[in-house]
DNA sequence: TTGAAAGCGCTAACAC
DNA sequence: GTGTTAGCGCTTTCAA
């Protein structure tokens, strides 16, 4: 057992061969003749060796690593997407270095100029403004980034949240709901499509929602904002959160505070965390596909770094996930206009 | 905006200085006259030079990054885990590289050593038994693992299983409960220490535990057990899960078959994952410090960096999380012995 | 305080 | 097939 681990050089003696050599069969580039391979062999049997990565990196320029930075592991969405990245990696032959940014917009910066001299292309997911990518762009590294960006021609993924929204708004209304809230998280890009979606829906049916603001996207913010949506002088019948964990954080609370669910308010989110399936009642969510999201982008920035660049977006479609936290409503607890369409029509599962 | 990025001869030949001190400036180790200082500063501001850390790290010996390998990412103990290894790897100036092993016994060890050749050291937790460590240590680089280590003298974190599953089966039979299972994940090595606790606790009391077993640590051996668990002949009054989301699946499958939970039986699980706080009814646990176990290690394995190894087990206490997932039992109900211990008595929380 | 030069471990021409 | 050699971008003596 050697206290420095050997180099080719070490290799190259024992096999009474030269570097060259040793390189090229480390590489498998070329065939040798017998002698000469079972030499080398028994040699990096012995000394245990393995070439150094970072001299290999120095000279051909590439790390066979890939940099994903996310804004918070916790949350499972993202836990998700750095699940479906690891795999894709792995099976192309590279290591991931995720970076946690904490939502920290100051942190963000430093942390992902730092992990771009390491890897051979990134994965970004930031709050970032479109607009202000410039010096991601001036990394010169192949670069994917989630959500759509209107300022330069970069590869992009996401889920389309307008449909998203769209589809659940739709799935409450059939259901008979009528006074609707929307529990938001302003910071996030995505926000304002879940917004729009929602409230595209709702205007086809002459129906308007009240607007929240979370602040963070966990169950903290559901919790907090509670009492104010559910004691305030107009309760809605159906509130949509900006993810899933408003969601389980606002069930919570409003159970703390005597109310039933779902009979008393419907409640969705976004995202299909896995743990929403075991709440009770079970959270009715929109699935985002975050794991396949992670996959996209993966192998979106592995063709990029092999010269198939696909410098547009590629959105997934999103699926509604009808479970019991979302209640069909009769008529008699109904004091809005009767719906156009029947109540029976167009809901997903 | 160069296409390929600047070298630290570009620097030198714009500032009029050699590379050496080039070097030393960006490294900080020495003072300089007003005069170079200022054409460096101009000449790395204007070609936006940042220093490779690869030829960098050739020479130092360290890459300034630190490996994380994990069974898998999307459970929340360990994602809890990385995220504080990851904050104390910032707080040091390291950067986090994660291998997300997915419980495979294959891939586990080329991971691992193809993550060794890119980090100055190793935080591992893996299934591989205390004696099948010695390729790690051949690795030559500081490691810190979860559990401890009979075989090797390796620094090692934990959270004392035994005692956390001791505090549980306590509280539960302090609370009434007479008839015990226990639904194991018996590839972990936390496995048998939980069931240890559990029957040492029993054993006081004259009482005992039916022992069913997972295969896997997700809610779906939870959902899959709990037919022949709820359905046999012997139905237990309390049910311990070798984690939280075990008991999770499990309680969402036994409403299923419609029973009542708490009242039909008791479930509890340990790691005290987020979303077990926000089930109905919530569930009893025991807080495992998953956070605080990630920054542990990363503290531990800085501290081997620095020379200042300390090879031995550091483990953290565990504390009992209360919920209402278990419910004091009726002496109506009971067909056990009676307590030798008050039932009110010793509950933590 | 600054610079010249010798590598770190490896690959990639190019010879043989 | 195999060897020679010139670096990759940087740090680090050692002199000046």
């Amino acid at each position: 057992m050697k206290r420095t681990s050997s180099t080719i050089r070490d290799v190259a003696a024992a096999a009474g061969v030269s570097v060259a050599t040793v390189s090229k069969y480390m590489n498998g580039v070329q065939r040798f003749s017998p002698a000469v391979e079972a030499r080398l062999k028994a040699a990096i049997e012995q000394l245990g060796y393995r070439s150094n990565p970072l001299a290999r990196s120095m000279i051909t320029g590439e790390t066979r690593a890939i940099g994903l930075a996310v804004l918070d592991i916790r949350n499972p969405h993202f836990t998700n997407i750095v699940k479906g990245a690891n795999r894709v990696a792995i099976e192309h032959g590279y290591t991931l270095l995720l970076v946690d940014t904490e939502e920290n917009q100051t942190r963000e910066r430093p942390l992902i100029e730092a992990l771009a001299q390491r890897v051979d292309g990134l994965i970004v997911s930031s709050r970032i403004p479109d607009d202000s990518v410039q010096w991601m762009l001036d990394l010169h590294k192949p670069i994917v980034l989630f959500g759509s960006n209107r300022h330069f021609p970069i590869p992009c993924v996401g889920t389309d949240s307008y449909l998203a929204a769209y589809m659940l708004t739709r799935h409450l209304v059939n259901q008979g709901h009528r006074r609707f809230a929307y529990l938001g998280f302003g910071q996030s890009r995505w926000n304002d499509e879940r917004i729009r979606g929602m409230q595209s829906c709702l205007a086809e049916h002459g129906l308007t929602a009240a607007l929240y603001e979370g602040h963070t996207p966990s169950p903290q913010a559901g919790e907090r904002a509670c009492s104010s949506i559910m004691l305030g002088p107009e309760r809605p019948d159906a509130l949509i959160c900006y993810n899933d964990l408003i969601a389980l954080g606002f069930m919570k609370e409003a159970r703390a505070l005597g109310f039933a669910l779902p009979e008393d308010i419907s409640v969705a989110g976004f995202d299909n965390v896995p743990y929403g399936e075991y709440t009770s009642p079970a959270l009715t969510t929109v699935d985002l596909q975050s794991e396949k999201l992670g996959e996209l982008a993966m192998h979106k920035l592995i063709d990029a770094l092999a010269g198939k660049s696909d410098a547009g977006y590629s959105p997934l479609e999103p699926r509604l996930v009808a479970r019991d936290s979302t209640l069909r409503r009769t008529a008699s607890s109904d004091t809005a206009p009767a719906l156009t369409t029947p109540t029976r029509n167009g809901d997903s599962r």
